[in-house]
DNA sequence: CTGTTAGCGCATTCAT
DNA sequence: ATGAATGCGCTAACAG
């Protein structure tokens, strides 16, 4: 055994040699599915020469012979967002626990992106998708569906719940929201909401419409105003566009935490302060957001536990295709600094410093 | 054609076929790095064909044939701690406009599950692998790299820089730190360093005792306390420990941003403020750190930089396994609302809130 | 129960 | 410049 070995890896027929029998049966004898067709005591001597020679099976050769890699792909708008690594996480937990690796991939939102990814993803011969990406009026993605590979939905649906998917009824949550702050004795509340192409933005919306309703608040000291992105920017733009006309608003409920972060920015410029002036809500509890100045008040959703949902439905689709339903799991409200009672429920008071 | 293709996929074949050439010219004509070898017009006639079948070709057919995946696998020890998801990006940026896919692995700091995670992707073939989860005395890596597998590591190093790697100077950040706070007049300085058994956590340390002499510091004055993980955690219990015995400190310098965090927790329970009874500053600057309460000081080290630098140093590599050099980056301070002058240099006093 | 054979899709010899 | 043949490492279908 000259030591000049490269990269030629042991194989199949290595171990066949040393244990004595043909390669096939080092390949029955080593796959667990197969093995109950060979005889023990071969099968452990094949384990032993296995062992022995430090024998990995290679994967592509065998998913070039299966048609199955072994591998997921996941599409998320964008990995820096706080609220997808834990996702990612909870999906990477139950996926590798089954021998599959995950391919992450980011889409920035961008629609051509994101069929760039899944196409390269697809040429990988990915078994399965898992995506965060979903917009409402989705083709790229039925598509895929119909061509056998599963899909998996996390967080985000599509309009007509047509694929499997694991979120949170982001209605009842935004309801939390609104309750709480109603309960505070808010009576003028703004929406900051979400991109309307995405099943968050819009149930969020739908939610706090429901809210103001069932709270028997005035809809018309309610406005709302529409973020372009789930981002901080696009926060800080339309609570901006909230406050333009001249509107009195005690509380603003955001449909997610870092449009709640630039409704911050807003406050700050204007020179008010949360919650003395204007109490904020956002939604899904990201990491550190509890470490704000003010902490926020926020919908928490169960990331982590999203993710190793979607994992385990894509585990389920992967076994049988036929199955894929829909997971909820339920939102909490988690009280922080940035809400408090108005300083006046009636009307703002005495030495308010703002107006601008 | 019955409609029944399940998963067939156009192979070189049907372009062939379709092109009225033999597979192996397809094969030579869609592939960059061949198709000189090929007529012009045959070659445009099976681009058209493999376009008009949308063709795309098969890696892991390629790969067991060319011994390269096009895949690399990245470690970082928790895709949840903030500093890596930009690092990640920039990596993800530079590989995949080169055809690369990533692999990322979440470590824990467990070495048994990067051990594990480094023979799962040897197993995939990846072509190289980039880690930011090197410890000092690490031997698993250095085997790995002898065994032809590029490994670039990002933000942490080897003690003996055997590794290419991507990072700053870390002691340079250190002594930034230092010199901020000592240049508001703070003389009672303490370290929470990070683990000993990383290069970020034994630089930093290192760092921090130069900074002590050159800013003609006592050292007497100026304790350290190590933790045991870059976690908020392990920051709490090394500040705690900085306390414990009655020290009088005016002002911290933490080994990373987390360690910072745990040191806030700690005054918040000591009931002392900051910056106006402690300056502290971080390391690292990561995303969302400048919203916090209050906003962190922090030595910024440019992360999706790094990260860019990482991919494109891994595929040099890759091109030339002799390649392999150490690209360091500079850190910069970032001042912020976590520092201030002591309230008074020489000792504790009155009512001064502030001066700065 | 085990050996044999064939072929997954592609790149790469060698001929021509 | 192109066709033909071979094999990467493995699994599956069929014999025996």
């Amino acid at each position: 055994m000259h030591n000049g070995r490269v990269r030629h890896s042991v194989t199949i027929r290595d171990v066949a040699r040393l244990a004595k029998v043909h390669p096939g049966t080092v390949s029955r004898a080593l796959n667990p599915d197969t093995r109950a067709l060979v005889n023990a005591a071969t099968a452990e001597r094949v384990a032993d020469a296995a062992a022995q020679l430090g024998y990995q099976p290679n994967p592509i050769a065998r998913g070039l012979k299966t048609n199955r890699s072994f591998t997921v792909g996941v599409l998320v708008p964008d990995i820096t967002n706080p609220l997808f690594p834990p996702i990612l996480r909870g999906i990477e937990d139950r996926l590798s626990r089954s021998g599959y690796t995950t391919l992450i991939v980011n889409t920035d939102n961008d629609s051509e992106r994101e069929r760039a990814a899944l196409e390269t993803m697809r040429a990988r011969h990915v078994d399965g998708f898992i995506t965060a990406t979903a917009r409402l009026e989705e083709r790229v993605l039925s598509g895929f569906a119909l061509s056998g590979t599963p899909i998996v939905l996390v967080n985000r649906g599509l309009e007509d719940g047509s694929l499997p998917m694991v979120g949170v009824d982001d209605r009842a949550g935004t309801l939390l929201a609104v309750e709480h702050v109603s309960s505070l004795g808010h009576r003028q509340i703004g929406h900051v909401a979400g991109p309307q192409d995405t099943s968050t933005g819009h149930q969020r919306y739908l939610g706090f419409l429901d809210a103001v309703a069932s709270c028997g608040l005035d809809v018309e000291a309610c406005p709302v105003s529409f973020a372009s992105a789930f981002t901080e920017a696009g926060g800080a733009r339309a609570c901006a566009e909230l406050f333009a006309d001249g509107r009195e608003l005690t509380a603003i409920v955001a449909a997610n935490d870092l449009l709640a972060l630039g409704c911050y920015d807003v406050l700050a410029q204007r020179g008010m302060r949360c919650p003395e002036d204007l109490s904020v809500v956002g939604f899904n509890d990201i990491p550190f957001i509890d470490r704000l100045r003010p902490p926020l008040t926020s919908v928490r959703v169960p990331q982590r536990d999203i993710g190793a949902a979607a994992g385990d439905l894509l585990l389920e689709c992967l076994a049988d295709p036929a199955a894929g339903r829909q997971i909820w799991l339920e939102p909490t409200l988690v009280v922080r600094g940035s809400t408090a009672a108005p300083r006046d429920p009636r009307r703002g008071s005495g030495t308010e410093r703002l107006p601008a």
